[in-house]
DNA sequence: TCAATAGTTCGGAACCACCGAACTATTGAA
DNA sequence: TTCAATAGTTCGGTGGTTCCGAACTATTGA
């Protein structure tokens, strides 16, 4: 079975829970806001680089592929790699405001954390976590 | 095994993906945005009247203390029953613009439904609906 | 043609969410 | 004080979702 096409939905279908329920995953929102912040492409290993978190590839993979179905992120095969650019314009329009919040709430969540040092676990925990 | 007590957050441990993984959800985000529409208090039953879906008051109670343990409301017994307000000044002041750019994207896109008259699925449906 | 690179798909295990049943807590009346 | 009624919580099972390693596809450059 091969590889099926990049979805991308149109930017009527898009939804607030879509975005919400991709952004609320510690790993998507680091993505995120990494392509936004960056205004030039990016990709998997890109980040792989970037944070030194041991990621699995698939697991990156299928991280890429939820920003892009809920309409955050738009990918391109580019070569051998894969550029993924954010649709921040068109989500403005469509959501004014929301995407500036997030990625803003996220860096004064980042700066915080860095202050007191403790790499608090971001969320009530989704996968339990040891013994 | 008793009732455990209610759990709040102190505002500094509320973190942007607690909350977008609480406002992720359909009925949860409706739940939430009617506590903040009507600046009065609200609980389990009073939600059952208003939207007329028939959604179990185990599940309901569920949505409640995620709501609560994401920091975005307050809840506290009154008599029998029990009173859930909104946290939205604290909130206001930690991630600024982020509450209300959510629930002003939530009003656009129900407004967009309701023109289209078309009870779209939300979402990429988080639970396959059927057949 | 083939090795190297980049990403996708698949399968299974671990995790999480939903809902009915049983429970706790509070009130008001008998 | 006992009891029925009301409001909500907890538990357990089932079924959907996510994660990750292994195997695969796709593209480029030698």
């Amino acid at each position: 079975m091969g590889m099926r096409p990049l979805l991308h939905p149109s930017i009527n279908e898009v939804t607030v829970e879509g975005i919400l329920h991709a952004l609320s995953d510690p790993v998507r929102v680091a993505i995120y806001a990494d392509i936004v912040a960056q205004e030039c492409p990016h990709n998997c290993s890109n980040f792989l680089r970037v944070s030194n978190k041991a990621i699995p590839k698939s697991t990156l993979s299928q991280h890429f592929r939820v920003l892009r179905e809920a309409g955050l992120i738009r990918s391109e095969r580019h070569g051998v790699e894969m550029q993924n650019i954010s649709r921040c314009i068109e989500l403005e329009q469509r959501f004014p405001g929301l995407i500036r919040a997030i990625v803003s709430a996220h860096t004064i969540q980042s700066a915080g954390e860095a202050r007191t040092k403790k790499p608090v676990p971001k969320r009530p925990s989704r996968r339990a976590t040891a013994q």
